[in-house]
DNA sequence: AAGCGTCCGGGACGGTTGTCCAAGTTGGGG
DNA sequence: CCCCAACTTGGACAACCGTCCCGGACGCTT
């Protein structure tokens, strides 16, 4: 058996817990599966976390972080804002559908969090940075297409998370893309008009 | 002890068990927390339900038909479409802040639902039941107001049940319910113009 | 070669889980 | 009145859980 370092080890584990939860879903993400997963003794797992719930931590601000990093350079322009809206949603959905069990993973570990006290606050800055980065592509969005939110962004950015949170759960229940698509492109014809000349 | 019928003892494991996953998560939801929230002992348990997830089956077509019934009478007449729409929006969130457990509920069996072969289905014909409440809102708010919608109705109930959905977590997880409402009149403000008169 | 910190991994712990039995008790119909 | 079906219940079962111990194997330093 090849030695791991004790970091690389973390992230093996991460990783093997993010794909148990997507894949058969919180309640199977034992130490034991978990450590099947990684290909890693079951011991190894309290070498590396001083308890299950560490491991959920870093898992929520891991994934956290990966959706915000692939939404970092997630802004597309092309003609106005209406048009830049629409498709800078649709690239987004488009990793979504490329990997639905990210999101299966944050619902299950946003239910957890909120009702274990070791995990109060997890959920609360994983829905910050939800906010922050929807904030930070609608005001890049204005700023490239020279146009300003004649609603205070953080409304707006709220308005975005709420809807791209519901269409994604609506998705995981019934896997009907094309509505989703639908739904999308709807609310981003719904918010266009929202922003005026500057 | 008082002798109970099986069925009023159903009843009573049903509500316990909603009441358990409410308060303190899906996860906390064992045989023996519910049996003791009812006040019955462990053997109750499976000589009213032939196994957990036949409780959770019920449980989840119990809560979806409260909230169905709950949105029957749900729709609220005040001046033009747009007054309406708003109206009804508000109404309906007033219940959802005086029960939040609900929907605590309703998210943990949702992803239960999806990983759990035997509840195959039942997350599907939950949504299902929450399309078909918004269709029918919409549509009677369209009939008292004399207007029609200028885009199929299914993909507005589609929408509508996406916004609810969206604010009501983003709302479990950080309690602001201004923001909440305000996100509702602006949603409610955007779905008006797509009222003409008919 | 020797030492030492790091990592491996089998095995075990006390506790909890879902499920079920077998023996009890109750109450209404004959 | 009795009896059968419906209901109650304490206790037990095997399986599994999170956690932990500890002897051994590795590989870098000196």
């Amino acid at each position: 058996m090849a030695r791991v370092s004790a970091a690389d080890r973390r992230r093996q584990l991460v990783e093997a817990a993010f794909r148990v939860i997507g894949a058969e879903g919180f309640a199977a993400a034992t130490t034991r599966r978990i450590c099947a997963e990684a290909g890693a003794p079951v011991a190894a797992f309290h070498y590396c976390f001083a308890s299950k719930e560490e491991l959920f931590v870093e898992l929520t601000e891991v994934t956290v972080a990966a959706l915000r990093d692939a939404q970092a350079d997630g802004v597309h322009i092309v003609g106005g804002i209406g048009a830049s809206l629409r498709e800078t949603l649709r690239q987004w959905w488009a990793t979504v559908e490329a990997a639905p069990e990210r999101e299966v993973v944050l619902t299950g570990l946003t239910h957890h969090a909120m009702h274990e006290p070791s995990l109060a606050g997890v959920a609360q800055r994983q829905y910050d940075a939800y906010h922050r980065t929807a904030a930070a592509t609608l005001e890049s969005l204005a700023a490239a297409c020279g146009v300003t939110w004649s609603l205070p962004v953080e409304q707006l950015a709220r308005m975005l998370v709420v809807v791209t949170d519901g269409v994604t759960i609506a998705y995981l229940v019934d896997r009907d893309s094309a509505a989703a698509r639908g739904v999308l492109d709807a609310f981003a014809a719904q918010l266009a008009p929202l922003a005026s000349p500057s």
